[in-house]
DNA sequence: ACTAGCACTCTTAAGTTCCGAGTGCTAATA
DNA sequence: TATTAGCACTCGGAACTTAAGAGTGCTAGT
């Protein structure tokens, strides 16, 4: 059956209702709320067939209606407006961007922090994974015992560490190392670096004090760490907030998966938004992870620069606002990637076309 | 009036069992558990006077009773067991240690990490406040329009920035650049880079293009960034676990308290444990933080070298495993301090003794 | 000084009653 | 034919009642 225009006009308003109140709609309420010129008896009407058609749901006999994931993914796809961020939010979070933006890590866990305080909703930012690999070696002799490694990644970043030795080290050695790992080092993954290849260095250097081995593993673990997707969560006790967490059990265990490296949030890896600003909408049963079975989660992508996406995701329950918290990850997303990426994304405070992909409600029929 | 040895005793049994239980602690079970001797209506005669004396309480005229803040203070002070680590926990602990320690905060970060799930309770962890200047300079020319700042640091760290400018630099002005800083800009503080210091370096290398002030602006904000002490709190979740929690009121306040900043741990300055392997607990109105008044917490201090300290602590309710939470601080502090400070802490594996610090118990009196 | 016994208190869990929001249906109306 | 008014009915939750049991304080006996 074709749902009417009346009727998404009811649904909409049911779910507008409900994410506001949280609780059961009514067929009184919704009469007096949205504007269409009817009765409540008319609107029981439609409601009754809106559930037989799987959009909206009843806890118990006599109670207001409930949408379904059904529901919520139909209101998502066609129903929702598209809110537009006030001058002040926007403006909000562009100072907030700009406040730091030297260590990449620091950076993406103050844009988790950020995004749960704009949602009111607990958020996660992930970290590209990438596949970054050495550009250029530097060694600084400091003195008889100690010296700097350099590293500089082909993702423009800088990464050094001071190396203290028990034993002397010469200038000469330390330059000889450097133009080595030069030859040998750049341009290639972690695993890469084998033991032979470290080996062969070791002697070609004529280096006996095992200083080979010591720049190596700090490369090794340098790339290992930098192109690892890294997950920062903020704001989990806001989870709190929301009437559907007031068991302690229930948000506990949410809590727990989310602080528990639960960022399982892409889906399946190609479901992830694949465009800067564009957002990913999953609601309830559409969630892979057990635990977010009856939660949702809303996912922007940003660009990382260097041909990488970063994700932005916040959690809450089904009964999100996913109007306004679709709106705030585009642009900070958006953001982002203006800062860190290539700089194909659109200028500063403008407002993006909001795309929202999602399953087709249809699927949920069963 | 002196407290008897068997008052202790029976004290001491009816906090650890509370401890355990959560449940107010009656006469009958306190007969059967702990060894001494004599009947119920025995104990019973002397929880009275133990709740006359202040030390217990009671929830209502018929029930069991529970320990004031005082009573806890003097199981700390006095009747506590000092409790020793088993050998998979002192290794758990020094393996995670080993783990990462290139980067301080990641490090700090995992601490706070490590110390939750040791204690289960939240836990935070505090950088030291510290005063660290810049002890040598270093550019690296890398292409026309890019060089790298490396800044070694007082406290042995280094900090490094890539630089990417839309004009082209010269080899010479770079190296030129390089020894201006490290003659005018090392062993002092961020405030200490005036203006004045910019503009004459800046003359002095006679360039025309900025590149003094990008230096000196990564300098401060490297300065005023490793010297603000910074707060990582991992865990909050774990609240929820305990039955105090249940209320979703209750651990919301006390969470998004923790969570936004609220690393008002140390009390008041002078009181945060001065020594290393120091444990000081506080105990629920002890606290100045209104939020904190029916929680307790536990801090250890810990050696970051260049004569700093800095703090872990946990925060859970009054009924807390005080023992077993001092003794892990206790040892990951020590851990933490051998690893980052200057090697005065006790060996691997050894248990130093463990000092309580805490207030008189009869200052709570009144 | 300690203990057994007992009446008493008070909380919590379980059962009961009651109210009202919201429904579905039917009959009347435009 | 679509809408509306009216009405009996359902069912969950709030308020109240009751019953059980844990734990106490006190008294009298060892």
């Amino acid at each position: 059956m074709a749902i009417s225009e009346r009727k998404k006009k009811i649904l909409a308003a049911v779910v507008e209702e409900y994410i506001r109140t949280a609780e059961p709609v009514g067929s009184k309420a919704i009469a007096q709320s949205a504007g269409l010129g009817c009765s409540s008896a008319t609107i029981r009407n439609e409601l009754a067939e809106l559930v037989n058609m799987g959009y909206l749901e009843q806890p118990h006999t006599s109670a207001g209606r409930v949408p379904t994931p059904m529901g919520y993914r139909m209101y998502v796809n066609e129903l929702m407006q598209q809110q537009k961020l006030s001058l002040e939010e926007t403006e909000e979070i562009n100072r907030r961007l700009n406040a730091r933006l030297q260590q990449l890590d620091a950076t993406i866990s103050d844009v988790s922090r950020l995004a749960s305080q704009l949602t009111d909703y607990p958020a996660l930012a992930l970290t590209a994974q990438s596949a970054a690999s050495v550009k250029r070696f530097d060694l600084i002799y400091v003195d008889a015992n100690t010296f700097i490694i350099v590293l500089m990644l082909s993702s423009n970043t800088v990464k050094s560490k001071l190396v203290h030795l028990p034993i002397s080290v010469d200038q000469d050695m330390v330059r000889r190392l450097a133009s080595l790992f030069n030859a040998g080092f750049t341009g290639i993954t972690a695993d890469q670096v084998t033991p032979l290849l470290i080996h062969s260095t070791e002697r070609a250097a004529d280096d006996t004090m095992g200083l080979t081995a010591v720049i190596a593993a700090f490369v090794i673990e340098t790339l290992t760490e930098v192109n690892t997707p890294t997950a920062f969560l903020s704001g989990e006790n806001r989870l709190l907030n929301q009437p559907e967490f007031r068991d302690p059990e229930k948000a506990h265990k949410l809590m727990s998966y989310l602080s528990g490296g639960g960022y399982i949030l892409p889906p399946s890896e190609e479901d992830a938004p694949a465009g800067v600003g564009e957002v990913r909408v999953l609601i309830g049963p559409e969630n892979v992870a057990e635990e977010l079975k009856d939660s949702s989660v809303v996912i922007a992508s940003y660009d990382a620069g260097d041909n990488t996406r970063g994700l932005i995701g916040v959690v809450g329950p089904t009964r999100m606002d996913y109007s306004a918290v679709a709106a705030k990850l585009s642009f900070l997303a958006a953001g982002l990637s203006r800062r860190l990426g290539g700089g194909e994304a659109p200028p500063e405070g403008m407002h993006n076309k909001l795309i929202i992909k999602g399953d087709d409600p249809n699927e949920h029929r069963g």
